[in-house]
Parts: C-alpha cells; structure tokens; sequence
DNA sequence: ATCAATTGCGTTATGCTATAACGTGTGCAA
DNA sequence: TTGCACACGTTATAGCATAACGCAATTGAT
C-alpha cells in the first residue's frame, strides 16, 4: 500500500511521532498537541487510524502506545511480521523483522487452515543500557 | 514453578476461565462473580495476578483478556514462548509452542543484549470454521 | 506467647484507554 | 445539483486497570 498525502491531524499526530524517542498513548499524543487546536481523544485515534492502516505507524499492543515505524520511506507491509522489543525501563523500542519467524507462524497458520490478519510480536524486557 | 494451593477467589476466577469456551475480559469475569460475593474488579484482578505468575492463566495483550492455560496440569513456563491465534469472529483462541520461533526470537535478543522478560506472540484472524 | 512481616481480602475512588453517536463542511463524480 | 465519501469537531459514554486505605488471617522468628 503506498501512502497517500496526510490530512493535516494525519500530519500533526504522524510528527509528534516521529519525534518522540519512544512509544506514546493516545492521551500523551492529545496533550502534545493541544496546542495545534487538539481537544478530544477521537481526533488522535481517528488520525492513527489511518496512520495504522497505511504501516507508517505500529501499535504495541502490549502497552498500549504507538511508534512510528523505524523504516521511514519504506513500506513495512512488505517486510512480513513485525517484532517489537520493548525496553520497561528507558522505553525505548528496537523494532525488526525475522524472516524464519513469519515463516513458522505462516506454516503453523497453514496447518491449521487459520486465516491470519494481524501479528503482534512483542518481547517486553530491559534494553543493553538498563539491564547493565 | 509450581503452583501453590489457590485461594478462594483465586479458584472462583480459575473456574470461570476454564469453563468459559474462549477468553474472558476481567470485568466479564466479575459479573460472573457477583453472585458469589465479587463486587469489585479487584477482586478479580488481583486474582488474576496470582494465576498470571502461577502460569495457570493467560492474558492476551491485544484483546485486554485471559484464559486458562491449554495445558492442564502442566508447567506452561516450560514450554518456552506461548503462542496464540485468537478468531475474531468466534473468540476461539488456540494456544501453541515452537521452538523454532522461540529460538530465532531468543537469538536475536542475546544479539542485541536485550534481557527479555515476557514475550508476546499473538495472531488475531479467522479460525478455520469462521474463514468458511 | 508475642511481635513483626506477609498475604489475601473488601471498599471507595480515580485514572487511563477507546468508541458511539451526532452533526458540519468540503470535494468530487454521476 | 445531487449524492457520496471522507475528514473533522463535539459530547457523552463504555471499557480496562490501579491507587490508597483499612482489616483479618497466617506464619515464623525471637
């Protein structure tokens, strides 16, 4: 899917983004941009609704927060599964993809005729600085 | 590790999950429990946190529910990263080991230094009976 | 025995996450 | 110009989770 032009919110939400050195709620990404005229959650989830649904931005399911995708310019659909790790310390995000994984959940998918739409990979743990 | 003697309302909780036919939120699970004295989600959850770190239940990060564990009597923790496909029409979840995935997981992470604490593999989509 | 620490429990209140339902405006194609 | 699709704004509500207080039972060390 290539990504069409961002309305404005689109924009807005995308940038705080992009910007942060880590994965945001909803409600953080609405307090950051009061300024711009933000007043209601909806405006955010409606904005990463798209943002989602075009791969220029993850969900962490685990947390409950957003990045933007660590591979800008690129399409990440097209990279398989993604796996997050997931630092509970500094909240940092190490975002990558393993072929061989994709594959063995694809082949256990396939064996049991499951029709997969979305994969969530998270490790939760502390990254090389907060674990020393 | 193995699991201690449950307490009450741990036992109330562990029942309602393994009764239930799929997933259970904890607020679900507290009307199921009205009638038994619960009045308060935290009642259940603190429950749930106890059979969460007994291994016996199952929370699924991307629909903010849990089961029981598919392995009755057995040590979940020994059997590496649980995996789940959770039907998002039918609410069936089905739960599965691979070693394989775990590992190449696992060697990512001693690549990056990154002390893994609780890995999440989920893949929401449409069972085989609901693909039809 | 008794004291202290731990654990489970109950209650109230609160905070965080997400969506429903309504209406407005704009651009575009039939 | 009518109808449709889409983005947007607002209010209200639903759903998920925990903080903070206090009480009771258990256990284990002194």
């Amino acid at each position: 899917m290539t990504t069409p032009q961002l309305t404005k919110n689109q924009s807005l939400v995308f940038d705080v983004l992009e910007k942060a050195d880590g994965p945001l709620s909803a409600y953080t990404i609405l307090d950051k941009l009061r300024d711009h005229g933000f007043r209601a959650p909806l405006q955010v989830y409606r904005a990463l609704e798209k943002l989602l649904e075009y791969g220029v931005v993850h969900r962490l399911e685990s947390i409950n927060s957003f990045v933007a995708c660590a591979h800008p310019g690129d399409d990440c659909h097209s990279h398989g599964i993604v796996a997050f790790a997931i630092c509970e310390s500094c909240g940092q995000v190490m975002e990558f993809h393993d072929h061989e994984v994709d594959h063995r959940l694809m082949a256990w998918v396939r064996g049991q005729k499951f029709k997969p739409e979305k994969t969530t990979i998270e490790i939760r743990g502390l990254c090389e600085a907060c674990a020393a």
